[in-house]
RNA sequence: GCGGCGGUAGCUCAAUGGUAGAGUCCCAGAUUGUGAUUCUGGUUGUUGUGGGUUCGAGUCCCAUCCGUCGCCCCA
């Protein structure tokens, strides 16, 4: 076993050739799913300023506090933070290059996040999200836009009957401030009934109380004031309007007054897909709407909704489902068997590449049976074979791997036409 | 960060405290120029790491690292 210090950073995982096909599958698939929905990509630096961070997600969440990978540059002291989410950084690139300086933007992003938490199975301290955000839209057509596109993607991955969509609304920030108040009073007030976890949420973070699984707890937490009472007209004629949305498209949810998020930034519109194929990991996809962040960050006050996909996670629930997709594999494996075999094989080999095949040249030697393994276990299609004798009258053998049909040899003009693409 | 379980060959797993093994994979041969089946032979290890107990430790004890399940958190 290697020394430690030669071994992977714990929770981090090298993605390795053999899995690597139903990375690039998704990779595929999301491409086409964003394109068909007009959303343009966005690349921004894995590094940021740790304030970005604290603003953006709040001082006293889980993340910012114990979470994070912050480390001072010891070359000029400043405090720098590896992305623990991407939402923060699109909305600093949005206000930095005015991007709404012409109107609304759909936005996507994709790379690695960084969490300090214990690893577990879909909980790494290094993992992939795919975010999209949408700025400068305030209607719920928005909210249901990017409701029906998850949806949609749930199909076209194949994860359609794994996943379910809970939603719930947050309310304005005065909604959910008075909402607060009275939920630390009513807790308060029954003290006694609280467990330990409970009791240290009261005043960090009241609503997470109501997500306790501790059975002693429920009647307490199902007396609780509640959301719903608080909201005003507004509030919930947004979230009619996309509760209608999601029954015309005819896609299934629940409603789920607990989901709240874990993130200081959202209000209005919450949702989740959970799973329950993946044990105590189970939320694959998750957003909502954030209206205050452009400004909190100093933009031009701009409404914005967005979510953001677990891609380890879904790739988990493929893989679940049986999904396991082949990485690239070439046209050909080219033999050869000799010093003028292998000579004229590097030619041949790229004849093939001028007619946009894909060759893999064998290299090292070896007899013809060995190479022939190895053709085999390539998963070409072809075996491209040259001994000496082909050498010489430049050509080429080429014997069909997969189905049937008779081995051929032709000189090299007539070498790619042979080779029938698939 | 807390609790439970686990870690033996590249992979999947055996081995009453007493010589570390099997299957698979890989390599070679049977077939002196031809893969996927078959047969024969061969390589593969600081038993995660470091201590301790013991005549003797993969096995028992302690620590630590890593994984895993749950909690917590979240995508």
């Amino acid at each position: 076993m290697a020394n430690e210090t030669l071994r992977a950073v714990r929770g981090m995982n090298d993605i390795l050739p053999a899995g690597i096909g139903l990375w690039q599958h998704f990779e595929a698939v999301i491409r086409d799913w964003l394109a068909s929905y007009g959303y343009q990509e966005l690349r921004t630096p894995i590094l940021e300023h740790t304030g970005l961070f604290k603003r953006a997600i709040g001082e006293v969440t889980d993340i910012v506090e114990k979470e994070m990978y912050t480390f001072v540059d010891e070359l000029n002291g400043e405090s720098l933070t590896l992305r623990p989410e991407g939402t923060a950084s699109c909305v600093r690139a949005v206000v930095e290059n005015n991007l709404l300086y012409d109107g609304g933007k759909r936005l996507w992003y994709q790379g690695p996040m960084f969490r300090h938490e214990r690893p577990q199975k879909g909980r790494y301290r290094q993992f992939h999200q795919v975010g999209i955000e949408a700025l400068g839209y305030a209607g719920p057509d928005m909210d249901i836009e990017h409701l029906l596109m998850t949806a949609r993607l749930w199909k076209m991955l194949g994860l359609a009957e794994f996943v379910v969509l809970e939603i719930n609304t947050l309310g304005g920030a005065e909604s959910r401030a008075s909402h607060r108040q009275k939920l630390i009073e009513w807790f308060e007030a029954h003290q006694d009934q609280l467990d330990e976890d409970s009791r240290r949420r009261l005043y960090s973070n009241p609503l997470r109380i109501l997500d306790t699984k501790n059975p002693a707890m429920q009647d307490l937490v199902e007396a609780a004031p509640k959301l719903i009472d608080e909201l005003d007209a507004a509030a919930m004629a947004h979230f009619d309007a996309v509760r209608q949305g999601l029954d015309a498209a005819g896609v299934a949810y629940r409603i789920n007054p607990r989901l709240v998020r874990g993130l200081d930034y959202y209000n209005y519109t919450v949702f989740e897909w959970v799973t329950d194929k993946l044990g105590a990991q189970g939320t694959v996809c998750a957003g909502g709407r954030y209206d205050g962040l452009v400004a909190q960050l100093g933009g031009k006050p701009a409404p914005a909704c967005g979510f953001a996909m677990g891609v380890e996670r879904l790739l988990a629930l493929m893989a679940e489902s049986g999904q396991n997709p082949p990485g690239a594999v070439a046209d050909a494996y080219v033999v050869n068997v000799g010093d003028a075999a292998t000579r004229f094989a590097v030619l041949a080999a790229e004849a093939l590449r001028d007619a946009g095949l894909k060759a893999v040249l064998h290299c090292g030697g070896g007899s013809f049976k060995s190479q022939m393994k190895k053709a085999d276990a390539s998963g070409a299609r072809f075996a491209v074979i040259i001994g000496d004798d082909e050498a010489a009258a430049g050509e080429a053998s080429v014997k069909p791997l997969r189905g049937e049909g008779p081995q051929q040899r032709v000189g090299l003009a007539e070498l790619a036409g042979i080779i029938t693409k698939e």
